[in-house]
DNA sequence: TATTAATTTGAATAGCCGTTCTACTTTTTG
DNA sequence: CAAAAAGTAGAACGGCTATTCAAATTAATA
């Protein structure tokens, strides 16, 4: 489960080797290139890391430079490109009906959907089977997930099942509170299928809903 | 026809007003930032212009920013920033079974489905009606279409009619070639509607493939 | 044609930028 | 513990950068 509250900036520097200054080192210049559309001067780095030496930065990014995270034009202000783009969004894994979510910790997968999608922590999941087939959402297709909490009628939504012991099952699923009856609807879109009703107490206690779909990509084969 | 043909460069500065050096050099700083990852100085804009002043340059880069097509930070090197993003490629128009074509000459709109797209001067067009719906492609849904004249069994295809007089109509179908009729047939995915059959020879002299639809895109509602 | 507006040049300036070097401290490692 | 490696500071350098100004040229306009 908590790999879904430990969800890290989007494009941040994964484990591997290096420090923890250059960790953070390289995941300000990811950023300040998402925010500014340039990279930022060696002074701008050291200013922000509260390093008062430009050498010292200097160092620092020779070392990243080292590891091969990022790649530099001598001489050239700014001179500084990162050696993975930073535009896509990581795809987290796969979901299917009814089955656990997979998660990938660390994604290798990215998929570029594009920069507004790159906002509020927003990922991607491959979705497995038909449970979804009358709202034409495919096997295979990419769902782009933005995390929130609440959501509202009729909304595609990640909804994951806490389960003591295990780790939980995740589905995705149309969101529907039905006020008569006092319940949660889960439905999904395949007549085959049965929804799923949850009680309003059964809710609260065991369930959350983990983001709501807010974008489909799919791939045509061979293209 | 010839809108097809003289598709332009993705994100280049459309006719507006400003001179024909401005234009130039916006154009030159769009490709520089999609080649470099960052803004070129005003002096690698003059080398690139061959023009032998930066006061010059700075004159033209005040003309585009009083045209709001960039925006400038003071004193910052590399300090320029487009009003418009670089990335996604235009929305051309919308197609509709059977109807001709509607192509914005000038796209405002741009969806940025990521840069993989960006190559082969591939464009989106915005689908109406049903007419691939059991292709699970909807009305509303953006397909991306890469411009290529030849395509195989079973692609999807913009598949243009050319009639005298008028500009020709459009149509998004499945294409296959029927050997042992000797003929072309369009498909759609919809049962409700009839396939379209060319002789081969009215394929080779009426009809061009304008490009293959290589992904979908849809954007929730209320996302 | 005369006048105004739009370009273009060249030079100058103050500040920013990447880089390098020396010296010092902290952490890691054998 | 001793030695090596990694991290930090400060200053200094030459080059690059954006910006400004005055003056010259060309294009547009009335």
């Amino acid at each position: 489960m908590q790999a879904y509250a430990e969800r890290r900036e989007t494009g941040s520097m994964s484990s591997e080797h290096a420090s923890d200054i250059q960790r953070k080192m390289y995941n300000f210049i990811v950023s300040y290139m998402r925010r500014e559309g340039m990279p930022p001067t060696n002074r701008e780095i050291g200013r922000e890391m509260q390093i008062a030496s430009t050498g010292h930065v200097d160092y620092h990014l020779t070392m990243l430079e080292k590891k091969g995270l990022i790649s530099r034009q001598a001489k050239k202000s700014r001179g500084i490109k990162l050696t993975k783009p930073v535009t896509g969004i990581p795809v987290q894994g796969s979901i299917a009906a009814g089955q656990p979510l997979e998660i990938a910790v660390d994604p290798e997968q990215y998929i570029d959907v594009g920069r507004e999608m790159e906002h509020d922590n927003s990922y991607a999941l491959i979705v497995k089977g038909r449970s979804m087939i009358e709202d034409h959402i495919c096997d295979g297709d990419y769902v782009v997930v933005k995390p929130q909490s609440t959501c509202s009628n009729g909304d595609i939504v990640v909804a994951v099942h806490l389960q003591e012991g295990s780790s939980g099952s995740a589905t995705l699923k149309r969101f529907f509170q039905e006020k008569d009856h006092d319940r949660i609807r889960l439905q999904p879109a395949n007549s085959e299928l049965e929804p799923i009703f949850v009680s309003r107490s059964e809710w609260d206690q065991e369930w959350l809903v983990q983001g709501k779909v807010v974008a489909i990509f799919r791939q045509c084969p061979a293209a």
